[in-house]
RNA sequence: GCGGGGGUGCCCGAGCCUGGCCAAAGGGGUCGGGCUUAGGACCCGAUGGCGUAGGCCUGCGUGGGUUCAAAUCCCACCCCCCGCACCA
């Protein structure tokens, strides 16, 4: 699918990965990453949401932890000592069902773990999820190696009951969260498969079911006279005023059952999902639908009695089989009754006289603007819909009045004291009046079918004695606020972002079933879910180190216990007494203690766009609860996806790259170097990978090793001109701007600048110099160099050696601005250069054969009045009340008559501003460049003078910043 | 629906917070020139329309508004993308 096509492309990548794993190897041995507590140094703890590892890694993932990296890199370089570490994530379903799947023989998964590049003989191991979890971890640690991450190895770790050590860790955390009252134990529906008898996530359903999660709908009860109860499930109960009939379809097969005391009409389907949502029920009987047609029925709501009518619409399948009519707010309603009134023999052919619906009319209940009486009516019409056999044509028609009618919708005076509300505002309070009235019950359904993959079909089951982290509570949300209050957000705009969620979150369920994880401390039959386990794990790493390590440090996971943590994370308990308990060393739990109070809280924690409502809330959430105040979290920074060639990466189209085949393809820095540049700033915008850029770039780092090596102790010029002033002020400002970036995590725009610009500078420079000063020439190579170091590690490092510098440029000082280089002035001047320039060049379209250029600066007496005028501005005035008091000011000063043409041509081109410079120096500047104007316009001469000095009647238009011309 | 992000020149993409230097950075593509045995490599120029002196006109989703001045600020509308809980 993807090749390097170009001939010095693949040769220079083939070198650069030589290169590359050159200086890994070194890394390696030299332990470079390796972050231990020195507290002569400011610290920085950088993460990356450990993944889930059921795959290798993608350009996706390998974005988002490449911005990692980049700031780990670049915050070494600024002096601090990092903390880099990373875990994997083997917690939830998708492992063990994948795994489960294979065993079946699934030929999707098959597929999935060969296109991975897992071989036929190999398949069989991944029938055991956790191969998974160890191959795959293996598999990201080696592609992250490769990638150039700058990681401390020495605290990986996985999740689950797999790493007992890590186990004990979320437990303590659970004890202590319930101890706080901060878990509950209450009741959730979930999507449930009676076959199996167990909760079916996406990952254990046939892809076409994924996404499919229980509603909230009510059964309102019709009764007969004799009190059988026909239950009709609804997601419009207040519609409920407006029922003419009540609809089942005649050609399927209803039970009788007592449901709660009562004799309820209802489908097979219902009989299970309202045993399982703690209802009673016991069948008793079947009936055939066409047996219940013509019987009367009561309105609940306002005692009218109502026919038992057939409807085929009717999904015998769903929620209970029994369907409320109201043909006034309900197309299919309204289509189906006109359907027996239009054609008597489908009455007939059930044996029900047609007088039966003869007076039945719609009533309606909702004014919705732009619709008449009868909004059902409208919408069928306008689709010409003439029967309800047209599904998909009433489908849409529902869609549109539901919509409508539920946010726009009036409540009309049928509703009685709901009249003149809102559906949106009423719906809630009539189905608690319904509900009290014993009229109706409230229940979960799904709004489609959906399959487990063992094939039964589900149904919604409430689970009691199901688990909840209770972030409904203000307390806990209050701090979490502040918590978000205090910190550093990248982009800032997620801020708000946070304190919506925050308040927005609900009670969560966090204990699952039949997944691997980590067993609830005090009811092992659940384990704990995986974003719950996930929450303040980079506490963890602080530590990992020794717990990870008992060959080392002699740690066994049982002698974890709680008050073990208590101590390193909250400074609780006495040491002493922990370590004759436990039997660990007082020493080693006071260094631990240590290590995590030098590396707590986290800095920065970078990841994809979609941890931002589940996970980074959760993070903030938990370190609230367990954490002192200063441990909570500092910053959280966020990017968006990767697409691949401006399309949305999908193994199915074809177009997905792993990062192994990226690196296979370009090498660690080129795709580091293209994922950057596709989009590496900070945002909630999806980056773009191109692959010619990758390519480019490959070029361009090694033509940089070639040009840096070959030009470092080159002879170059000695003296120091003008010119050189130049380069050196752009490239002390770049600097400037470049750090700027880096610190606000804008990786692309750092690039940008640090790199491109920088180029360009220099490639302008040469132009205007000829040869380069030797002073500047090194001084631009390392810094250069230098500010590619965090994006193209080894090919920085390469260089840094090459130029005969000592120690890693991994702990290199970052290039700092000098500021007394920048020199604003001789920019504008070089600006006006290129201005004039390019003015030259428009003229000389015009001009037969000039010879000579006259570049005539502006008179004295209007750099004075442009120098006010810039004042004023600055000061915020608008342009013309500067330009009046400027001149104002300086009355007396000025030709009176040359007065209105100035400002004339200062409101023409008011960016003369922008690049103001003292005449001298503007004049200096352009007479030293004279012939390199003359060379550039391929002219015999350019001549520059004083507009005092000129006779030629163009020199009126010269402003200062804007030299007239004169071509000839 | 709720919440969030976005619509810029042939394409990608910066700018928008802090209005004027924005016909709008930088790539890519295309065209022309240079270098060269050749080049997909490198360098220079052009790339909305018109224009025999540096100009004029049109223009940053659509329609209004504020302003001496708007891609940038305000209002309304249209369109696209993402999340909404057992998917990590």
């Amino acid at each position: 699918m993807f090749e390097v096509r170009d001939r010095r492309a693949k040769d220079a990548i083939e070198r650069l990965k030589v290169i590359e794993e050159k200086w890994q190897k070194w890394w390696e041995e030299e332990h470079i990453y390796e972050a231990d507590p020195d507290p002569s140094k400011p610290k920085f703890f950088v993460t990356f949401p450990y993944p889930y590892v059921n795959a290798f890694p993608h350009l996706g993932s390998a974005f988002t932890i490449l911005r990692v990296d980049i700031t780990a890199r670049y915050k070494r370089m600024r002096g601090y000592n990092v903390l880099f570490p990373q875990g994997w994530h083997a917690t939830g379903g998708p492992i063990m069902a994948a795994a489960l799947r294979l065993r079946e023989g699934d030929p999707k998964i098959i597929w999935t773990l060969l296109s991975m590049g897992v071989g036929d003989d190999e398949l069989e191991k991944f029938k055991d999820p956790k191969y998974w979890v160890f191959y795959f971890t293996k598999g990201w640690k080696r592609d992250l190696k490769r990638y150039g991450m700058s990681i401390d190895w020495r605290r990986e770790f996985y999740t689950t009951y797999l790493n007992p050590y890590y186990s004990k860790f979320v437990q303590w955390q659970y004890l202590r969260l319930k101890e706080k009252g901060l878990v509950d134990k209450g009741e959730h529906p979930v999507v449930w498969c009676p076959k199996e008898k167990k909760v079916v996530g996406d990952h254990d359903r046939p892809d076409e079911y994924a996404g499919i999660s229980p509603t909230e709908a009510v059964i309102i009860k019709f009764r007969t006279e004799d009190g059988t109860v026909f239950p009709a499930l609804t997601y419009r109960p207040e519609t409920v005023f407006g029922v003419t009939n009540v609809w089942v379809n005649p050609e399927a097969e209803y039970l009788t059952a007592i449901v709660d005391g009562e004799k309820w009409i209802i489908n097979e389907y219902a009989s299970r999902e309202l045993a399982d949502q703690k209802h009673e029920v016991k069948v008793v009987g079947r009936v055939r639908g066409v047996d219940l047609l013509g019987i009367m029925v009561q309105n609940p709501v306002d005692g009218r009695w109502v026919p038992v009518l057939p409807a085929s619409f009717v999904d015998p399948d769903m929620g209970t089989g029994v369907v409320m009519s109201v043909p006034a707010h309900a197309p299919f309603d309204y289509r189906g009754l006109l359907d027996l009134q239009e054609r008597p023999d489908l009455l007939e052919r059930y044996g029900l006289d047609p007088s039966i619906v003869r007076g039945l009319k719609p009533i309606p209940l909702i004014r919705l603007e732009g619709y008449s009486e009868i909004p059902a009516r409208d919408a069928v019409e306008k689709r010409g819909v003439k029967s309800q056999e047209e599904r998909w044509a009433l489908e849409a028609a529902t869609k549109e009045i539901y919509t409508k009618e539920y946010h726009t919708g009036i409540l009309l005076e049928i509703t009685g004291r709901w009249a003149g509300m809102k559906v949106s505002e009423a719906k809630e309070e009539i189905t608690d009046w319904l509900v009290s009235r014993g009229d109706a019950v409230r229940v979960y359904t799904l709004p489609e079918r959906v399959y487990c993959r063992c094939g039964a079909r589900t149904h919604v089951k409430i689970v009691s004695d199901q688990w909840f982290l209770l972030y409904s509570k203000p307390e806990w949300k209050r701090l979490a606020h502040r918590a978000v209050d205090r910190m550093k957000f990248y982009p800032e705009t997620l801020r708000a972002e946070f304190h919506k969620l925050i308040d927005w979150y609900k009670d969560w369920a966090f204990t699952h079933r039949n997944e691997l994880g980590t067993p609830l401390p005090w009811d092992e039959s659940w384990v704990i879910e995986s974003l719950s386990d996930s929450t303040i794990y980079m506490a963890y790493y602080t530590i990992a180190k020794y717990l990870q390590h008992p060959e080392k440090y002699g740690i066994r996971p049982e002698q974890l216990v709680p008050e073990v943590f208590d101590y390193i994370f909250k400074g609780v308990g006495d040491v002493e007494k922990v370590s004759e308990r436990t039997g660990i060393p007082a020493s080693l739990l006071k260094q631990m203690r240590e290590e995590f109070l030098y590396w707590y809280p986290v800095d920065l924690r970078i990841s994809g766009k979609d941890l931002i409502q589940n996970h980074l809330v959760f993070f903030i959430f938990h370190h609230t609860a367990l954490f002192e105040e200063k441990h909570w979290p500092r910053g959280i920074g966020v990017n968006g996806w990767v697409l691949l060639r401006g399309e949305k990466m999908s193994k199915q189209k074809g177009n997905f790259i792993l990062l192994r085949q990226a690196l296979d393809l370009w090498g660690a820095d080129a795709t580091r170097w293209a994922e950057i540049m596709g989009g590496g700033d900070p945002g909630l915008d999806d980056a773009n990978f191109e692959p010619d850029v990758a390519e480019k770039a490959a070029l361009e780092l090694e033509e940089w090793i070639r040009f840096a090596s070959e030009n470092y102790n080159a002879d170059a010029r000695e003296e120091y001109t003008t010119v050189d002033m130049w380069f050196e002020s752009v490239m002390n400002r770049l600097i400037a701007e470049t750090t700027d970036h880096m610190e606000e995590t804008k990786y692309k725009s750092a690039l940008v600048t640090g790199y491109y610009h920088l180029q360009a500078a220099y490639r302008w420079y040469i132009r205007r110099a000829g040869r380069p000063n030797k002073d500047l020439l090194r001084k631009f190579i390392e810094t250069q160099t230098l500010l590619i170091a965090p994006f193209a590690p080894h090919t920085a490092e390469e260089v840094w050696h090459r130029i005969g510098k000592k120690g890693s440029i991994v702990f290199a000082e970052w290039p700092e601005a000098d500021t007394s280089k920048i020199r604003p002035e001789i920019e504008a001047a070089e600006e006006i250069l290129k201005a004039v320039i390019e003015d030259a060049r428009e003229i000389m379209k015009f001009v037969e054969k000039p010879r000579r250029l006259k570049v005539i600066v502006a008179a004295g007496w209007k750099y004075n009045v442009l120098t006010a005028v810039l004042r004023h501005r600055q000061e915020g005035k608008p342009l013309k009340d500067s330009i009046r008091e400027a001149l104002r000011e300086l009355e007396g000063q000025v030709p009176k008559r040359e007065i209105g043409n100035l400002v004339k041509l200062l409101v023409k081109y008011p960016e003369v501003l922008s690049r103001l410079t003292p005449r001298d120096v503007e004049m200096r500047h352009l007479k030293e460049a004279a012939d390199f104007i003359a060379r550039e316009l391929g002219l015999e001469e350019a001549i520059v003078i004083a507009e005092e000095e000129s006779t030629d009647q163009k020199k009126k238009i010269a402003l200062p910043g804007k030299p007239a011309l004169v071509l000839e």
